[in-house]
RNA sequence: GCGAAAAUAGCUCAGUUGGUAGAGCGCCACCUUGCCAAGGUGGAGGUCGCGGGUUCGAAUCCCGUUUUUCGCUCCA
């Protein structure tokens, strides 16, 4: 365990020392949960959003990628439910250290006397043949009590919920001497409100502003551009529109470096599909997904399946793919068969329909929706913790070497002349100004080969290209593997093919691509 | 949000019972070496997270605060 907690420490020490991760605005101290990624960062986050966009878009015919605005109409969040499920009044127990829903706790307490109100009747059942349940119901005065206060209850909890009067929930668990369910204690703080979405307004003037929010998910962005790519895109139903891009969740504990922050970034794809279809879909997707990961190849056992058992409203199967972090299996990417839901609630909301006409079938629907959505800087986490290892090299050495897939990594190559004179600076020169059009390359002639060697690794570039004195005669390089050390040489004009097989898409994605 | 721990140079850390900061690595310049890191010389870099208090004097003691990590909690 102690080792694990090591291993985290040395993957944030690690990304920040080689400019891949910093704290946002560091130099106030930070800000809690939201990062910066530095110069290595943003280039291994763009390859990785490359080679996600690229499986989608181009590996598929009938997946389009959009990108939407982080701002939208305030009603889409009413359709899609946030507006509501993303406002929770929360209130803690000051003895157990346990928090709950305090409208649940309510909830749980009401039903409690309709439990009561029915045990009542099944005695009377009982006790009676000629049992008139619809006149006991009314005449029994303790049924009567129960289900009254009940109702009286869940009246003044949706009355001050609506009105945003927490003080008054909180009086009515008081009043009702509602216990911790696990300890009984009922010393309870105050309730308060979290909201899960982070506001702003639209208009420069206070009074006439329209309060807005920054997007906590970017599915809707897709689901209310549904229509204009079908038909500007020709779209014909099975098809998917893929999106890269930011959402913002205030979230109450974000922890876990930058497996959960409060501004993040999502690579998601919404199916599109004919109603009844939408399991054989979820079945394709699980595994198309599962192989796009195993195709980086950082260890097919750090992926499992994880099934939702409990699922959301709006889903009719959900599963995520777990990666095994340094803090454990976590979810890493999410797939949801999402039914009609979404686009059913932007037509009831918008009063425009969004069907699609089948052709085959003749006729009209609302399409049902498989949605894959992934969250990209845990998967750079992801890519970032599995690849860094401190190796032994067996001769009492060791070295530390970011084991990056290489169609990731931020530098492809780095061109090293074995010394600083006699020409050989010249000459790796020229090769970095040939590379440099296709590859992002280093040129670096500071200090011992050996040592410029684990400088790489450690920043994870795949391939070093060292500049001797018998390039100068024969034209040809070494170049030497990050993974496995081993030298090989080779003429000066194939190193651009050789880099290019090592780092390229297809390389790594062909076979794994069904 | 609660509880625990931590915060000293870019990184990893030391800093004795309070006497106004050190090491190794890294970085920069020059010299030297030249195929798997840590030769030489010189140099830059810290108001010890921040604010307050105690004290003649605080990195060190006390209070508050911020950030991070862990546990709980939450998680469309």
């Amino acid at each position: 365990m102690a080792k694990q907690e090591d291993l985290f420490k040395n993957v944030i020490s690690h990304a920040k020392e080689y400019g891949y991760i910093f704290a946002s605005s560091e130099i106030y101290d930070g800000l809690s949960a939201v990062y910066d990624y530095g110069q290595n960062g943003a280039e291994l986050k763009k390859n990785i959003k490359e080679y996600w966009w690229r499986s989608m878009t181009q590996l598929h015919q009938n997946i389009v990628g959009i990108d939407a605005a982080i701002l939208m109409h305030p009603t889409t969040w009413k359709a899609s439910g946030h507006v509501d499920a993303f406002n929770d009044p929360l209130i803690d127990n000051k003895d157990s250290k346990k928090r709950y829903r305090a409208d649940v706790l309510v909830e749980d307490y009401a039903e409690k006397l309709l439990q009561k109100a029915e045990k009542e009747i099944e005695k009377a059942r009982k006790r009676f043949d000629d049992f008139d349940e619809e006149m006991f119901k009314n005449t029994n005065p303790r049924v009567q009590r129960y289900l009254g206060d009940r109702k009286e209850i869940l009246e003044r909890l949706a009355r001050s919920l609506t009105n945003e009067d927490l003080a008054d929930v909180k009086a009515l668990i008081e009043e009702l001497e509602i216990a911790d369910p696990e300890t009984g204690s009922k010393n309870w703080t105050e309730v308060r409100q979290f909201n899960l979405m982070f506001g702003t307004k639209l208009g420069a003037s206070a009074d006439s502003a329209t309060q807005l929010y920054l997007r906590p998910e970017t599915a809707q962005g897709i689901f209310v551009n549904f229509l204009n790519v079908q038909k500007t895109g020709r779209m014909k139903i099975p098809f998917g529109i893929a999106q890269i891009g930011k959402a913002f969740r205030n979230e109450i504990v974000a922890r876990q470096f930058i497996f959960r922050m409060r501004e993040f970034e999502q690579m998601e794809m919404q199916f599109f599909v004919r109603p009844g279809k939408e399991l054989e879909w979820y079945e394709k997707w699980k595994e198309t997904r599962l192989n796009w990961h195993k195709s980086l190849g950082l260890g097919e056992e750090n992926y499992r399946f994880h099934d939702h058992e409990k699922l959301a409203h709006y889903a009719n199967a959900a599963a995520d793919i777990e990666f095994n972090f340094p803090f454990g299996f976590k979810e890493l990417e999410g797939i949801h068969s999402r039914t009609d839901f979404d686009l059913k609630a932007h037509e009831e909301h918008s009063g425009k329909k969004l069907r699609f006409y089948d052709p085959e079938l003749k006729e009209n629907y609302v399409p049902y929706v498989i949605e894959t959505s992934i969250g990209l800087d845990r998967m750079f986490l992801s890519v970032l913790s599995a690849s860094l290892k401190e190796e032994d090299l067996g001769d009492g050495n060791s070295r530390t070497v970011l084991k990056l897939p290489a169609v990731l990594a931020p530098t492809k190559a780095a061109i090293l002349p074995l010394i600083k004179k006699d020409g050989l600076p010249e000459l790796a020169q020229e090769i970095v100004d040939e590379l440099k059009w296709d590859f992002r390359v280093q040129y670096d002639e500071k200090d011992a080969i050996g040592r410029r060697y684990r400088r790489q690794d450690a920043a994870g570039t795949p391939l070093c290209i060292t500049v001797d004195h018998e390039s100068l005669e024969d034209n040809a390089v070494t170049v030497r593997f990050r993974d496995s050390m081993e030298q090989k040489r080779i003429p000066i004009s194939e190193v651009k093919d050789l880099v290019a097989k090592e780092t390229d898409f297809r390389t790594w994605m062909q076979g794994f691509d069904k």
